[in-house]
RNA sequence: GGGCGGUUAGCUCAGUUGGUUAGAGCGCCACGUUGACAUCGUGGAGGCCAUUGGUUCGAGUCCAUUACCGCCCA
């Protein structure tokens, strides 16, 4: 027999789970064409992450279907691994190369950056899947993959040379955020904007055929040498004469074009804007749309081009000086202002970034899109909450083409190789034989790009012929579920489901499930500059990681945010503190009521309180299934915590305190039932608490070593345990308890004395059921004198509740009365039914409404009124 | 600027197709401990359901308006 230890002690017992978990290896899958199969993969994680409490949500949501499938008897699969982060990762490891060597990538080269990035990788990447291991996950580890593996390289390049046959792969213009310091492309991420003084610059633009001048302001006259146009708003009545004009564009003095786009802010300077479309992101939309010529005015290293004139080989600070000593010669300055902007800065080398307009890759996605708008719209995808179907067809009806290039190191080089002197381009998932005479392209794709392809790619997907053979491609795609923040629905959930159709040729998953954004207690986002975001590790060790998992999905709606306070693990703890409490009771008596050798056979019939709970308990299956299945999580959590703690243990177990001192039978079977629906409720709450429901499990019944609760059949729904007539009877008990509670907390120091109950039922209803309730109430009341109860008609002065009033007669001495008044509440009870009643009495005298209304709602009306005027009667006489 | 949400008890949120006196958890107040659990039990207080208008016999629930808050995209 083992011992139920008084206290949970969750950092050991984890551990020792978890060990045997992964030694056992009871989440391992493979092909089962007996079974159904449950298939998931993981968002995977940046192999440079660390794990906080959004990855514990996200993580904690998997793990919960994937449990329960599995106990529902599905072949579950769910496939771990990492994402290589080509910005994040290249970063850090040249932080740490400037920091231990002082030295930068190019100090080494490519080849030899790219391989001190894999040292690094295994040595300290990764840390995050060390860190879910201990949340518990119940992922195959055997199948871990990471986007920059052999597998997973090589399907990146099958789908680039596919669609760059297909015509897909297109190179085109952008601007991208140059540093001209350290020579690279940054990504929105990598930049801060600062607080910047400046002058801003009114500079005429003379109008041709015209004595007029347009006025423009800027800050930045030097890039007046890649002007291509000046703008106004359309709506701008200041403006509205110089449709179809020109200006000379002073310094170069050529003719460009007027153009009016809603874009330009009529407030700001003039109102009036120059447009250089190669050096400011807005320009460069402006100029889409008006045809404008992109004239790049600087080179790598920040200095003018060959485009600036005689301003050629200066520096932008020197360029700008010398522009404007020319305005003003010149007499096109009019004046200058302070002025105070934000500026955006390179977050490690501190240079300005200048907007460059460079040659990058494109996936063109308008046509590749419209299947996955299709599936979505017919269902075969499904988004929950459902709300970003819409965010989804709005993004995907108005999709931009995917900029797939990216100026790093660490990632998938594009297979696309140039071709030294004739410039011919090759396109192939290998090198060209004579690659001697070609070079590749330097940039690596975006690392969306393999991501793209995980749900399909996880499985050893490699190209339609080949595919044939894959068991596993075949048994697990498409995959079941997905769980994802929704910022990254475009990101990649989108794409993940066009390249699913474009090269599976069948979605990547069934459903997707947006979890919430966790925040903190002030509804701010979790953020390390803000540093409040707590370290779920700690959280773990100090309340285990039960508590947390729980926590966090009890905390979780469909649809809203989560704010996460670290005192809220307390629910959890608290919560698992009571399972494992109510275990220990019943562990205790059911050792010591079937080890006495004077035990009897139980009685076979259910009382009205074990058909109650068999009752509520099916009912609690049937919620949980409906939330799981409609994807409301915290709901799942709620009714388990509602009827573990209110149900089970504060009335049912406190009933079965009753019935396990009494003779063997009763004692039997109470303790029998009690055992057979906490075991149940352990099997109902695995998939959030796997850890401490598999202990308890064990400690139950030590014949059960080896074997594992995650693996025990999810207890199912039986609707021939639905009983009406007990859930409404236990209704009118607790009532019956909690008025006798009320009643008894009107004296002062109760317990010395001793009393019979008078129990007065104030409907026919109650007057039906009293007799089978009052056995129960002795105990629940804590009546200590084992004194008599007895039922009445007769008038009366005492406690009120729905359907019964009740009465103490003290045998001799009588305790004194709390607070004098035991009428007032009484009165007060009174003043609100009667407004009650008038109501309703209101609403039946109403002819419309007896007229319009269903026969049934007034029948029901009719019902109210009459059971109120009956309780109005029988509480006014107690007075 | 475009799109999508939200506003119900002190706090965080439920409230299913309109139909009992609008619920829960936490917090608060009172009482309670030789009993599985003080990480507890029992009881209680606390709400003009953001505003204005409409539809309806009947609106927290449906429609519109305003205000405020938030998220995504640009």
């Amino acid at each position: 027999m083992i011992e139920f230890p008084s206290k949970y002690e969750p950092v050991s017992i984890e551990e020792k789970w978890r060990q045997i978990w992964e030694a056992d290896g009871i989440y391992k899958s493979s092909v089962n064409s007996e079974k159904k199969k449950y298939s998931v993969v993981i968002p995977p994680p940046n192999v440079t992450g660390m794990l906080h409490i959004g990855h514990i949500l996200n993580n904690t949501i998997q793990d919960i279907y994937c449990r329960w499938k599995r106990m529902a008897g599905y072949e579950v699969c769910w496939v771990p691994g990492m994402d290589h982060a080509g910005i994040a990762t290249q970063i850090k490891v040249e932080q740490e190369l400037k920091k231990n060597e002082g030295k930068s990538k190019y100090d080494l080269g490519r080849e030899e950056f790219v391989k001190l990035i894999w040292d690094w990788k295994e040595k300290y990447g990764g840390i995050i899947l060390k860190q879910l291991r201990k949340l518990g996950v119940s992922v195959d580890w055997s199948r871990e993959r990471f986007t920059l593996d052999k597998g997973l390289s090589r399907a990146v390049r099958e789908v680039f040379v596919d669609l760059y046959k297909k015509g897909y792969i297109y190179k085109g213009k952008r601007i991208i955020n140059w540093d001209n310091i350290t020579q690279t492309a940054l990504s929105d991420d990598e930049i801060s904007y600062i607080e910047k003084r400046d002058k801003l610059y009114y500079v005429k633009y003379p109008i041709v055929d015209s004595n007029d001048a347009l006025v423009i302001a800027t800050t930045r006259p030097e890039t007046m040498l890649g002007d291509t146009a000046v703008a106004v708003n359309p709506a701008d009545k200041r403006y509205s004469h110089l449709a179809g004009k020109k200006v000379i564009l002073p310094v170069v003095n050529k003719e460009i074009p007027i153009v009016f786009d809603s874009y330009v802010d009529m407030s700001f300077g003039t109102g009036a804007l120059k447009i250089t479309p190669a050096h400011d992101m807005n320009d460069f939309e402006v100029g889409q749309r008006h045809n404008l010529e992109a004239i790049n005015i600087l080179t790598k290293d920040g200095k003018i081009n060959e485009n600036g004139l005689q301003y050629k080989g200066q520096g932008i600070n020197e360029s700008r000086k010398n522009v404007l000593k020319y305005l003003k010669a010149n007499g096109y300055l009019i004046k200058e202002e302070d002025y105070t902007h934000n500026v955006a800065v390179s977050e490690r080398s501190g240079a300005v970034i200048e907007p460059f307009l460079s040659d990058q890759w494109f996936v063109s996605m308008k046509k590749l899109s419209e299947p996955a708008i299709q599936v979505v719209k017919e269902g075969k995808v499904r988004f929950h909450p459902d709300k970003w179907t819409k965010t989804y067809f709005h993004w995907m009806d108005n999709v931009k083409d995917w900029c797939i290039s990216r100026q790093l190191w660490w990632g998938h080089q594009i297979p696309i190789w140039y071709h030294n002197e004739t410039g011919e381009i090759y396109c192939e998932t290998t090198p060209p034989k004579d690659i001697e005479n070609w070079t590749q392209d330097p940039d690596v794709l975006d690392t969306w790009f393999s991501s793209w392809l995980w749900p399909f790619s996880v499985f050893g997907w490699e190209n339609s012929a080949k595919d044939k053979e894959n068991k596993d491609l075949n048994y697990y795609y498409p995959t079941d579920f997905l769980s994802t923040a929704p910022e990254i629905i475009f990101l990649w959930v989108a794409r993940m489901i066009i390249s699913g159709l474009e090269y599976m040729n069948d979605i990547p998953f069934k459903d997707v499930y947006f979890h919430s954004t966790v925040r903190d207690g002030k509804g701010r986002k979790m953020s390390k500059s803000l540093g409040n975001s707590p370290d779920p590790l700690v959280l773990m060790d100090q309340y285990g990681t039960d508590a947390l998992r729980f926590t966090i999905v009890y905390l979780a709606p469909l649809g809203s945010d989560v704010l996460f306070d670290e005192k809220n693990t307390e629910i959890g703890r608290n919560f698992i503190t009571k399972l494992w409490n109510a275990g220990r009771f019943l562990k205790m008596n059911y050792d010591r009521i079937m080890n006495d050798s004077a035990s009897g056979d139980e009685e076979p019939e259910y009382d009205f309180a074990e058909k109650w709970i068999d009752s509520r308990f099916n009912d609690t299956i049937r919620d949980i299934e409906f939330y799981l299945n409609a994807y409301r999580l915290n709901d799942y959590t709620k009714s388990l915590y509602a009827f573990v703690w209110s149900d089970f243990c504060d009335w049912y177990i406190e009933l079965t305190k009753v019935k396990l001192s009494k003779n063997a039978s009763t004692s039997r079977k109470a303790i029998k039932r009690a055992m057979d629906i906490y075991e149940n409720i352990l099997k109902l709450l695995h998939p959030v608490i796997p850890y401490v429901t598999e202990e308890i499990w064990h400690i139950l019944d030590e014949s059960r070593e080896g074997k594992t609760i995650s693996k025990i059949e999810f207890p199912a729904l039986d609707e021939t345990k639905y009983d009406e007539n007990s859930e409404k009877l236990f209704e009118i008990f607790k009532d019956l308890v909690t008025t006798s509670r009320n009643e008894r907390a009107k004296y002062a120091g109760i317990n010395d004395y001793e009393f019979d109950i008078r129990i007065k039922p104030l409907n026919t209803t109650a007057a039906e059921s009293v007799n089978e309730l009052t056995d129960s109430l002795q105990m629940l009341i804590n009546n200590k004198g084992g004194t008599a109860i007895e039922h009445t008609t007769g008038e009366f002065a005492g406690t009120s509740g729905d359907y019964f009033a009740v009465k103490f007669d003290f045998k001799g001495a009588a305790p004194k009365l709390k607070n004098g008044d035991a009428g007032v509440k009484t009165t007060k009870e009174l003043e609100s039914l009667k407004v009650y009643i008038t109501g309703i009495e209101k609403k039946l005298g109403n002819k419309n409404f007896l007229e319009k209304a269903a026969a049934d709602v007034i029948e029901k009306e009719r019902q109210k009124l009459k059971d109120a005027k009956e309780k109005y009667e029988k509480i006014s006489k107690m007075k």
